[in-house]
RNA sequence: GGCGGCAUAGCCAAGUGGUAAGGCAGAGGACUGCAAAUCCUUUAUCCCCCGGUUCAAAUCCGGGUGCCGCCUCCA
């Protein structure tokens, strides 16, 4: 079996082949670091974190690039506005970037290029383009001519006649032609700015991207992806900037994300329907979030609702209970013997193999997920319910898990302990978030009560005092306690192996 | 105006020619002192509508309808 991608370059699926046989060149395009993420974001960046580690998983040497957009208008006038300079500006938000994206479990890449740091290699691109006569320079801008390149519009499926005549942009005057872009920037007193040829300066949006790449993967990488919105103009920029040069395909392979919804329309900053990520986390665990995600291919839209969230948790905590039950196969002293070879276990004998067959095709984790509950059905069929008493169904519920747990890890869930996911509260990530909101002044949503439940020593101690009623038989008593609890947020559960306790939200 | 995508049960969502995965919610049963969890059974005679191709279509073709995205900074 093969694995396939859709590329957007072509708008079809196709075998995936990287320019050296088991080494995978990948370029993401990163964040302009001018505010905080938002869950489109966290979409896009969860997308390509899973085909990374999927990647890795099908035994792929991957060099995973991404970049930081650490200078462009946006942020600048964010630095005017608070009067501060745009490099703090920059620097806030990339370490509130690391912040948000390392919770959510997020790997981080092996390059990871700012702007900033590749002026020279930026310049020397725009000087040969413009040696090249594919760009020129107008009072301090340079600008590509983007009639000069042949092969403009072959990303987006658009042609230079169409693209005029649909227009809405004001047309700059020193532009020989409306379609070209700026490569360089000249500055205004007091921003910031680089010597060039041109004089003092700063690069454009899409050329950061295309001497960054060429820098650390080379003329053509293997992947190249973003969001959906960066098909045009930016990597149709981009091809035309490195292309035009080089004369070789900038990356074989076009992948792009489809958005996050609220309500059936695009969440963005423009329609001011967004959600922070850091909102979002005040609320939920990253892996709920993550579960969200992969529960939709990454190409089609989601819509982003409580309910949808809601549900994700429901199906996420069902796989944790595995999970747990794992970690309580372990804590007894069991060690992973087999799965059973029985018709009755096929679902999670071949739930590797139908993993992987999901996953190639185009990298389904939807159906990659269906597969995972099918193999969860058939493990919980071995589920002791005294793993102390039960040596053999320990041994095979472990030996079952054993075979789950690096899927689950491909798709980037169940990274926590689940006794840490179903007990801990998450009043250290509102204080987190509240922290962070007050150094950003962005407001964020208060999260669920989470002070108002019993603490864990608490808990322990209702649940001893239950045991002795119900030993003495007053299941009155041993109910009461159960639904006092049960309306402070927390949930016992009985078992041989004896009470255990978990918060509900 | 140009280009592209989507429409599957109460909700979410796979499925691109062979007779509808999976999750959530719901119903019944088993287990349990009772719950919860778990297991078993069950929930779309049918995949927006109308034509067509085919032995066979949710899946292909043509025509509608509805929704969305890009064409402007944007994951």
């Amino acid at each position: 079996m093969a694995l396939t991608v859709f590329n957007t370059m072509g708008n079809r699926k196709e075998p995936f082949v990287p320019g050296t046989p088991g080494k995978v060149k990948m370029y993401v395009c990163g964040v302009t670091v001018y505010d905080l993420c938002h869950i489109g974001h966290a979409r896009a960046n969860v997308a390509f974190d899973i085909i990374v580690r999927y990647l890795r998983h099908r035994g792929y040497d991957v060099t995973f690039a991404r970049n930081f957009t650490d200078i462009d208008d946006k942020i600048i006038r964010r630095a005017n506005r608070e009067g501060v300079k745009a490099e703090e500006i920059a620097k806030r938000y990339i370490e509130a970037f690391y912040g948000d994206f390392d919770r959510m479990g997020l790997l981080r890449p092996d390059v990871e290029p700012r702007a900033t740091e590749h002026i020279p290699e930026i310049v020397d691109l725009v000087n040969r383009l413009v040696a090249a006569g594919k760009a020129y320079a107008v009072d301090g801008d340079v600008y590509y001519s983007v009639r000069g390149f042949a092969g403009y519009g072959k990303l987006s499926g658009k042609n230079t006649e169409d693209l005029l005549a649909g227009a809405r942009v004001d047309v700059d005057e020193r532009k020989k032609d409306p379609l070209d872009f700026a490569l360089w920037k000249s500055s205004k007193p007091g921003e910031p700015a680089w010597d060039s040829p041109w004089g003092a300066g700063r690069p454009g949006w899409h050329i950061e991207c295309s001497a960054m790449a060429m820098k650390h993967l080379g003329k053509t990488l293997d992947i190249h992806g973003g969001g959906k919105d960066l098909v045009f103009p930016h990597h149709e920029n981009e091809i035309a900037q490195s292309e035009g040069l080089t004369g070789e395909p900038l990356a074989r392979y076009w992948i792009h994300n489809g958005f996050v919804n609220i309500d059936n329309e695009k969440m963005s900053k423009s329609l001011g329907n967004f959600f922070t990520l850091r909102e979002v986390l005040a609320q939920v665990k990253p892996d709920v979030l993550r579960f969200f995600f992969a529960s939709s291919h990454y190409r089609s839209p989601i819509d982003y609702s409580d309910r949808s969230l809601a549900e994700a948790k429901a199906g996420l905590d069902r796989l944790y209970r595995v999970k747990e039950k794992a970690e309580g196969c372990e804590a007894a002293g069991a060690r992973a013997s087999s799965v059973p070879d029985v018709p009755e276990f096929s679902a999670l004998r071949d739930a590797p193999a139908r993993f992987v067959e999901a996953m190639d095709d185009d990298f389904n984790t939807a159906a990659a997920l269906g597969h995972l509950f099918d193999a969860v059905r058939a493990l919980n069929r071995l589920a002791p319910s005294d793993p102390a008493s039960e040596r053999e169904k320990a041994a095979q519920f472990l030996a079952g898990y054993a075979a789950l747990d690096p899927l689950f890890g491909v798709l980037g869930l169940l990274r926590s302990p689940a006794k840490e996911y179903f007990q801990l509260g998450n009043i250290h990530i509102r204080n987190i978030s509240e922290n962070v909101a007050v150094q950003s002044g962005v407001s964020v949503a208060p999260g669920p009560p989470a002070g108002d439940r019993p603490g864990e020593a608490e808990i322990l101690r209702r649940i001893e005092d239950r045991k002795a009623a119900r030993a003495r038989k007053d299941f009155a008593e041993a109910d009461r306690i159960r639904k006092e609890l049960d309306a402070q947020g927390v949930l016992l559960e009985d078992s041989k192996a004896g009470t255990t306790w978990k918060y509900k939200a």
